[in-house]
DNA sequence: TGCCATACTTAGAAGGCCCGTC
DNA sequence: GACGGGCCTTCTAAGTATGGCA
């Protein structure tokens, strides 16, 4: 007996009748006696398949797109009704795409889209102008087979994060485990055994014993009293002085656990690796909307103590264990909601699908909440991502408006629309952060540009040669320093001087405004407009312009290279994306320079040798010595390109020294021009993004041409 | 209008891992 | 195979922005 089936992929998003195959073009029959399945197309057509090929159609919902399909099936269930996809002309993509996946039928499954295509050809052809030269040209390899293209998808309403979303919940930090007996903890001189809640806050504090914090004077008070806490009555009688502490010995006793981690065989390694991979699979997956996408940070965050970025008033608290109990797990009602550990249970189960995260726990040290979300390579990231880049290039359409627009609110006869418009100017001009206001003695005194301060300004008429001089000199985000000395237009400077009038040092410049008048004044101007928008236009303008100024079409790939991290570095100067020098910094450029001298000492080897073979090859005339001069020839140049390279590599690294590159290519610089630039010099991408990065990008790596205009 | 809660992006530090070199 | 260094990943703090409510 034969049965009919609709074919019914993930979730019922894709049922035969809805996506137009109809029943009319596509049957799939079960033969119950020899367990095989018959498609078949308008009669036209059938083939013979494997049950196993159909399994996972049949379970819905199935994921799709994973390299490792594990079997990672959300759990069917009988009511869940197909939910109706407002991108059914992308059906026919997905299911050639899904079905190109499988080994078993490759060889079929031309004719079978073939005649597929027969019945819906225009639509067909015209899905065709979507798919990029180059995926037509050479068959792509099985990595990017397997990529979901959510970019060629039509977006949900807004408002709508998801349809379906089932997880398995986050994985907590392991149990502490009391140290061994011979591991000790002195006061005062004496030994003395702590009670294991205490001794489990004492650890966090020997952890952190060589690191600048235990020195701090704020850090050691918040840590001693929060420990305290955590003491017994007798501890506490005991310890009150945390001077009187020693964690040496407990300090040395994780610094030899350390070290044993990397002593330990290549096997033991290994396992910890397998069972990490293990963590991951299991629970670094979540399945949305019918794919199978990876969580960002799925473990749970461990106690430990508090760091706090610069002057933190908070630094050194406790920062304590999270529990189930604590947790909020979010979910679709049909999914199969994720248990809480033996003997435990969630604080709350929601199904909120106008929200992005998964799980969410509130932090005891300024009660902000905590989530779980996907990661950077999710639809749901991706999306957002080039959505942002969307709205700074439609800044770059009215944005010689908006500034005439300010240049003329300069001169307002009121007050808080020239603060605005001043304000304005800074962020487009420098690209300085809103600056949102915060709450005083809770966090460290950073400002963004609306709450700068009348301290943070200095004026000068006159300054080194040039007029209307602005110097700034402020802690920013994550307290990392701005200073800078920007020549203003006469008209800022004046107002400047007006805004500082009978002001005190610590009175905010801007008493006027704050970031929501401001925001709500660039809604008026353009929708979908914040202070933030400025910063991701002026560093995406300005990493196009560079890269146009900067690329010498003569170079080789490494100087090009470096023309792209000048570039990038050019935007990260602008949005004072800083770092520490890197400890080892001096020490790798001097090795780098002897690398190079010796490479140079090497090169002028390599030349004498060329210019004896040569007097040589003018003596002897034949054949032997014509060769030994072509080979010396090639050598030379070889080691001429290898010095280049290194010089390169030198004059890059001494240039980036105190400058992050990353947040403004992670973050700030769209990506479509990086992929443009190198499309249009022949540059392998994987010289500008590592494979992370790349898999973020998927998007931008995959629609932008090399004529892409941000 | 201000305040608060919430949700999400942006950020640098730290540490692990991998690769080149000896 | 050991070692060193740099790149990559992870971690989580610190921002921005918005909506609801009094």
């Amino acid at each position: 007996m034969w049965h009919c089936y609709f074919l019914y992929l993930s979730g019922g998003l894709l049922s035969a009748s809805k996506c137009n195959f109809g029943l009319r073009h596509l049957f799939l029959y079960e033969d119950k006696d020899s367990l095989s399945f018959v498609a078949g197309v308008q009669e036209t057509f059938s083939l013979k398949l494997e049950p196993s090929f159909f399994a996972s159609f049949f379970s819905p919902p199935r994921i799709k797109d994973e390299p490792d399909d594990d079997g990672f099936y959300a759990s069917p269930k009988e009511d869940s009704k197909p939910l109706k996809r407002p991108r059914e002309d992308d059906d026919l993509l997905v299911l050639k795409h899904l079905f190109s996946e499988r080994g078993n039928i490759v060889a079929c499954s031309n004719s079978f889209f073939l005649i597929l295509q027969d019945s819906k050809a225009k639509k067909a052809k015209n899905k065709d102008k979507k798919v990029p030269e180059a995926d037509k040209r050479k068959k792509p390899k099985k990595e990017e087979e397997q990529k979901w293209k959510w970019w060629e998808e039509e977006r949900y309403p807004e408002g709508i994060k998801w349809k379906f979303l089932e997880h398995k919940g986050p994985v907590f930090a392991p149990p502490y485990e009391p140290l061994p007996e011979n591991v000790k903890f002195y006061y005062d001189g004496k030994v003395m055994k702590l009670s294991t809640k205490a001794e489990e806050v004492a650890t966090f504090f020997a952890k952190m014993l060589d690191h600048e914090y235990t020195t701090k004077e704020i850090f050691r008070k918040n840590f001693f009293k929060d420990w305290r806490k955590e003491m017994t009555s007798e501890e506490k009688s005991t310890i009150t002085n945390l001077s009187k502490c020693d964690f040496t010995h407990m300090s040395q006793y994780f610094k030899a656990q350390t070290e044993a981690r990397k002593q330990m065989s290549k096997e033991e390694k290994q396992k910890i690796k397998e069972e990490n991979e293990r963590l991951l699979k299991e629970y670094g997956y979540c399945v949305m909307d019918n794919h199978k996408e990876r969580i960002a940070n799925f473990k749970i965050e461990p106690p430990g103590l508090f760091r706090g970025r610069g002057n933190h008033p908070k630094m050194g608290m406790l920062k304590r264990r999270i529990m189930p109990e604590d947790i909020i797990i979010n979910c679709s009602k049909d999914s199969k909601i994720p248990p809480p550990p033996p003997g435990h249970k969630w604080k709350e189960v929601r199904h909120d699908n106008k929200v992005t995260w998964l799980v969410s726990w509130t932090e005891n040290i300024q009660g902000s909440i905590k989530y779980i979300m996907l990661n950077p390579s999710s639809r749901i990231k991706g999306e957002k991502d080039w959505q942002k880049y969307e709205t700074a290039r439609r800044l770059k359409k009215c944005v010689d408006k908006i500034r005439n627009q300010y240049r003329e609110d300069w001169k307002s006869k009121e007050m808080k629309v020239r603060q605005r418009a001043v304000a304005l100017y800074f962020i487009d001009k420098l690209a300085l952060r809103a600056g949102n206001e915060k709450e005083e003695g809770e966090t460290a005194d950073t400002v963004g540009c609306c709450s700068l301060r009348v301290e943070h300004i200095k004026l000068h008429p006159e300054l080194d040669g040039q007029e209307y001089v602005v110097e700034f000199d402020f802690l920013g985000k994550d307290s990392i320093r701005y200073y800078n000395k920007v020549p203003v237009e006469k008209r800022v400077f004046k107002n400047l001087q007006l805004f500082m009038e009978n002001k005190q040092p610590e009175d905010d410049l801007f008493d006027r405004l704050n970031t929501s008048i401001l925001n709500k004044h660039l809604q008026d101007l353009m929708e979908g407009l914040t202070a933030k928008v400025f910063r991701t236009y002026n560093a995406s303008i300005t990493l196009q312009q560079q890269l146009k100024e900067l690329t010498n079409p003569d170079d080789n790939i490494p100087a090009k290279i470096l023309s792209y991290n000048r570039a990038n570095r050019a935007v990260a100067i602008l949005c004072n994306h800083q770092r520490a020098p890197p400890k080892t910094f001096e020490k790798s450029m001097m090795n780098l320079q002897s690398k190079i001298d010796a490479k140079k000492e090497q090169l002028a080897d390599a030349r004498r040798e060329l210019k004896s073979a040569k007097a040589d090859a003018k003596v002897r005339r034949d054949e032997k010595s014509k060769k030994t001069v072509e080979s010396k020839k090639k050598a030379v140049q070889r080691i001429e390109e290898q010095l280049m390279k290194l010089e390169v590599q030198a004059t890059d690294r001494e240039e980036n020294k105190q400058i992050a590159l990353g947040t403004s290519k992670l973050n700030y610089l769209d990506p479509r021009i990086s992929v443009a630039w190198c499309k249009k010099w022949g540059i392998p991408i994987e010289k500008i993004y590592n494979k992370t990065q790349r898999e973020k990008f998927a998007w931008a790596i995959d629609m932008a041409e090399e004529d892409y205009e941000f």
